[in-house]
DNA sequence: AAAGCTTTTGCGGGTTCCCGCAAATATTTT
DNA sequence: AAAATATTTGCGGGAACCCGCAAAAGCTTT
């Protein structure tokens, strides 16, 4: 059994490495490239279907390199090892994980007998794992009031990109009121005004990319893909 | 020689401890800690001068610490270790550092020897150093097109926060135009117009934001310590 | 099919924002 | 000290934003 490791940061490639070796004895071959773009690659090449695989890299991140890989070979099983319990990242996956695919999501905070036991989890069982830490997801008081649905998040994105409302409503087939709509209620979920002094009125826009920010809903990471996604959309547009 | 670790990553605190013993025979004792807090705590009872902390930590993050740190004793000799070359950084160290103290920052992927250079130079020797990589200041097409004046710098945290250009003017007692101003070579520099389609207007305060994020002129951290400079100015001003 | 609830949409107006223009100040150069 | 240059400030207007109100369009439930 062949295993890819997506990881650029040297000790916890050489720490999973380990643990691998440990939890898998029947894995035969461990490859290890350093971003997401030699990840897709590899995996194309070496016709890898169990990867262990960071979220967080340049240029092209984990999620973006697991949607070509999904894209080409549905049957892999990707572990995702992240630092972060981002709701970003959740989100991210759940729109590029295809059906019947099976994978995992843990914290690299989580103990080696846990990474170990997602790791026969995911790729020798091909099941489904996801940390505890992860659906937690309320650190109290920054967490938003309720969970954003998908139409309020796309429109977070959208704002979050520097669109304008009329803008949004074009790319994502609204009206312009309902747009509006979705943002005040992105207003009142994210906390826009509940926070720091009552008699300061802000600036709601950037208040909102803020708090979505420091709530953990978008991190910076999704900010760059997103636009990348933003450009293509505006190539095909014309 | 005593020498204080605050790092959250336990690999990383590994690797540093090793390395600090490789680097610095003369060092007896290397106390550990995971947070700001932490650090600040135990330089302060242990009475250390030197230490070496990771920037990016939960609650108090390592430029927090420093400027407690620095405050109750500014002969400390502090070397920052981490991930990212954002300059926000190099601005906060930058502000909390006293006009003798000995600092050095060196990122994470610097080689194991680079390392050790910095260990003796800062913790040993007293000196200033700062990686090479830090100065180079963020790959071409993303970076602003010149760096921002403390004046713009200011107001660009302020407009992170989501202040309106009103409050802005007051916090920092400027007039309202003159806060427009900045606004506006603000957006310039930081290309808030120049980029993606030519014919799509965007919302230059979001996309100024957007871009000082991704440009690494600001980053989550400095945001979450910027507001919290914030609340006690609240405070201070009734 | 009618009644009841939710979501979407348009309208309108009060704010804030963006920014050109020109006068007032401040700073630098001669 | 005068002249030249740069920065700050006020004014004003068009555009975008925020959001209450009520009609229209989609849904559930009887």
């Amino acid at each position: 059994m062949k295993v890819l490791i997506v990881e650029d940061d040297q000790f916890h490639a050489t720490y999973l490495h380990e643990a691998l070796a440990e939890a898998l004895p029947e894995v035969t071959e461990i490859f290890h490239v350093a971003d997401g773009a030699a990840g897709e690659q590899e995996a194309r090449q070496g016709e890898i279907e169990a990867i262990v695989m960071d979220l967080q890299m340049e240029h092209r991140n984990g999620i973006e390199a697991a949607r070509t890989i999904w894209a080409e070979r549905p049957q892999s099983r990707i572990l995702f090892w992240s630092n972060y319990a981002d709701d970003a990242y959740l989100r991210g996956i759940a729109q590029v994980v295809p059906e019947e695919s099976a994978y995992g999501y843990v914290l690299k905070t989580a103990s080696r007998d846990r990474l170990k036991l997602a790791l026969r989890a995911v790729l020798v069982e091909a099941q489904i794992i996801v940390d505890r830490e992860i659906h937690r997801l309320q650190k109290r008081g920054t967490a938003p009031r309720s969970r954003l649905d998908d139409s309020e998040f796309d429109v977070l994105i959208d704002l979050a990109l520097g669109l304008q409302d009329k803008s949004i409503a074009e790319r994502r087939g609204m009206s312009l009121r309902t747009v509006q709509n979705r943002l005040l209620s992105l207003y009142d979920k994210l906390g826009v005004s509940s926070d720091l002094d009552e008699h300061l009125t802000l600036n709601k826009r950037v208040r909102a990319l803020n708090r979505a920010l420091a709530t953990r809903t978008i991190n910076i990471e999704t900010l760059e893909a997103a636009q990348r996604d933003l450009k293509t959309w505006l190539a095909r547009r014309r």
